[in-house]
DNA sequence: TACAATGGCGTTCGCTTGTACGTTTAGGTG
DNA sequence: CACCTAAACGTACAAGCGAACGCCATTGTA
């Protein structure tokens, strides 16, 4: 479960997300989804890819001329470990204060109360089922 | 009010947070407060609160032998700024997803997710405020 | 078939980071 | 006052990272 992979770097995490994205994608295609201001080299971007390949997060076949890259971890589990060392760092795991700062910090929308809301509800009747 | 000082790392954010929590420190009290399993050498930890004043993040005062560090810039801000940092790389900015990560992956006791209902509420009372 | 373009692979390079050491200095104590 | 200790200050060094280049192979096209 702690499959201790190297950490990603911020680029590196740039380009994983893409391919998570596409699902799968070759230099190439992450090269062009990149944003007009992010001005790099298309070898640049081979290079993050092919760390990312040496560290565990990706896996590669050959097509043709290219490599396709796809996610050999699932992302959401990268996420989630990403997410939870963050939380560990800035607020010993606890969940609130970093809700509370994110919401004081960029405001939160009607809209995005409400599906809070429905968040919690369903989380609440998870709790119940489980209590029963 | 986009001052960019260089990003803390690591372990300049594990000290950080030793002299916000604290108020102000010398380097012997932030190495004091390091839990146990943490060998660091005082040299290193000096080294670190070092940078963190090169970096614009603490400031100092001499007081007989020592230095005194103390926050430069809001604890508070800082958090700020590096939770924002975090959500816009890893979710594009959005809140929700990253919630949904944080529940599923470590769980929300009944207790939080009251707190985090009164939460709500405060934020809507404030949307109902700002509109009338 | 010869050639331009594209991609793979290996390598580079300067900066940051984690971690620590050696030398110098200032203060308290016998 | 002489000395010891703790702290400052500068320095080091390997690994990681952002970014890119050069050479070689493949391949589609003139």
């Amino acid at each position: 479960m702690t499959t201790q992979r190297p950490p990603l770097s911020r680029a590196e995490l740039e380009m994983a997300r893409i391919v998570w994205d596409l699902g799968e994608a070759t230099v190439r295609q992450v090269f062009e989804r990149l944003p007009a201001e992010r001005e790099l080299d298309f070898k640049t971007v081979q290079t993050y890819l092919r760390r990312l390949e040496a560290k565990g997060y990706l896996r590669t076949h050959r097509e043709g001329r290219s490599k396709v890259y796809r996610p050999r971890v699932q992302p959401d589990q990268v996420v989630r470990e990403t997410v939870s060392d963050f939380v560990d760092r800035l607020f010993d795991g606890e969940l609130l204060p970093l809700v509370q700062h994110l919401v004081e910090d960029r405001g939160i929308e009607e809209d995005e109360i409400r599906q809070l809301r429905a968040l919690l509800d369903r989380l609440e009747a998870e709790h119940e089922s489980r209590r029963q």
